[in-house]
DNA sequence: CACAAACAATCATAAACGATCATTGATGCG
DNA sequence: CGCATCAATGATCGTTTATGATTGTTTGTG
């Protein structure tokens, strides 16, 4: 990754969150702490941000935390350069000028950041990426329509004649709340709706999980196993787990935050 | 390969990522790095791209820019106090709970600021005025789904079947370009596009436009003035333009700014 | 004060670069 | 036709730059 597409990620990343740390930005880019703090450094003294200890703040933090802070927020601290890592992964898979469709989501929402220096048709029915992703990045930008429920930040018609059915991607990207061998559960009625729209809208479907959540049970089954094509989750995976993501015949990718990356090559 | 043709694809890919690299452009082109560099060093003085470090940038990429910031910044500043006063007697228009469509501009926008302690439905096609609406009030928000465009920052969908034919208001509020005798006239075919998509969803349209904008004249005409119901301004219309709305049976409300007057006076 | 995290400084490595030279192909001239 | 010339390109080599690892220092924190 070079010099200008990690500044963007950087920048990105800080729009996000008040205040990112310099190991956040190791696993969002897969460059080193050095170069990270180099970056940092220059961004500071171009004015793009503020150099703090630990990482790097916004300049100009926003009064209010409004729509992007709560339902994150409490997610957001935990796992998060696992969920990083994975989404990097996630953004890995796309080639510039690929429609993509992005579900709603906290690990979804990491792929912003690496999709910074895209530039993608992407499909979402997440208002906070659709917002990101116009604040900060040159990407196509697409929504679906309906009403913007504010507790999951997601936009969903009650219809069933929206733009959804017009837009036909190579991948769509989705999360879960939990893993098992009865499929993919979901925690909210109104989740499973808004993916199931977009379910069968993409050539592949992407599963972005972090390792717990292969512990997790819910009552709302989105789809069986075999629907998937691609998981992506982190090293803390269980043998358990993975032998049961490939008996489904799903692709597994294990996302290294960084050192790890010898590992991948054997 | 030829030198222009290289400059072309060179061109091209510049334009269409933040920043391409010469290995990049050597598969791209089929020549060698050394090939590739001097291409880029002859852009670079002619002033065509930026070089940089492993490849070339855009000249002026468009640096993160914000997104409710541009195309409002530079017509926010001028009659502010008028947008807002005529913006404040839209909202007195509905009471809580009505449903409502609001089109993008830069004077509907300013309609968010009094709907922030109401309670209504609001349809709209404009990402900041559904962005600030759920980030500030508690309306329920509904969006139209399709490709933001981010000039306009409107979300309009190409295709027949959005959401917007399944949403019915009490009223529709939508600003103009100009108005004159052969009806309301718009600059952008985008808009005029987006406006009409809306017109017909609603028993009552009101058009919101400052005085100036009887002055005006555009090329493109987005319906004549009997479609419209109500016309909003303020105290600075002349007595024929006054006159040309009656004569139109539209029913004339002319926004009082308290504090506006004495400014009128000087 | 002790401890850990974050940092700055340094150095080795690999990539990118600039300059130079060789090759190719086209053109012009005897 | 043969030869010289020139422009464009590709290749090579020494130099510069960016990066990542290591080490020691600083800065918070209990």
């Amino acid at each position: 990754m070079h010099e200008k597409e990690r500044h963007g990620v950087i920048l990105s990343a800080v729009q996000d969150r008040p205040v990112v740390t310099v190991i956040e930005l190791c696993s969002l880019t897969g460059a080193s702490e050095a170069t990270i703090r180099r970056d940092i450094a220059a961004l500071h003294v171009a004015k793009k941000l503020k150099r703090v200890r630990g990482g790097a703040e916004a300049l100009a933090p926003k009064p209010f935390a409004g729509l992007s802070g709560r339902p994150f927020s409490v997610n957001k601290s935990l796992n998060i350069a696992q969920k990083q890592a994975i989404a990097r992964a996630a953004v890995e898979l796309c080639d510039d000028g690929d429609p993509i469709i992005i579900n709603g989501g906290t690990t979804t929402f990491q792929m912003v950041h690496p999709l910074a220096s895209r530039r993608c048709q992407v499909f979402t029915n997440s208002f906070p990426i659709a917002e990101h992703l116009l604040k900060n990045s040159n990407n196509t930008v697409l929504l679906s329509g309906g009403i913007i429920y504010r507790e999951q930040n997601i936009v969903l018609s009650p219809f069933e004649n929206d733009v959804t059915g017009n837009f036909y991607a190579r991948r769509m990207f989705l999360g879960a709340q939990g893993v098992g061998p009865l499929g993919v559960m979901e925690a909210d009625p109104l989740i499973i709706q808004a993916e199931q729209k977009l379910i069968g809208q993409a050539d592949e479907v992407v599963l972005l999980v972090d390792s717990t959540k292969f512990e997790n049970r819910s009552s709302l089954v989105l789809c069986p196993l075999n629907r998937i094509d691609v998981l992506i989750t982190d090293e803390g995976i269980s043998d358990r787990s993975a032998a049961m993501i490939e008996a489904a015949d799903i692709k597994l990718i294990v996302a290294g935050t960084s050192a790890a990356k010898e590992e991948a090559a054997s």
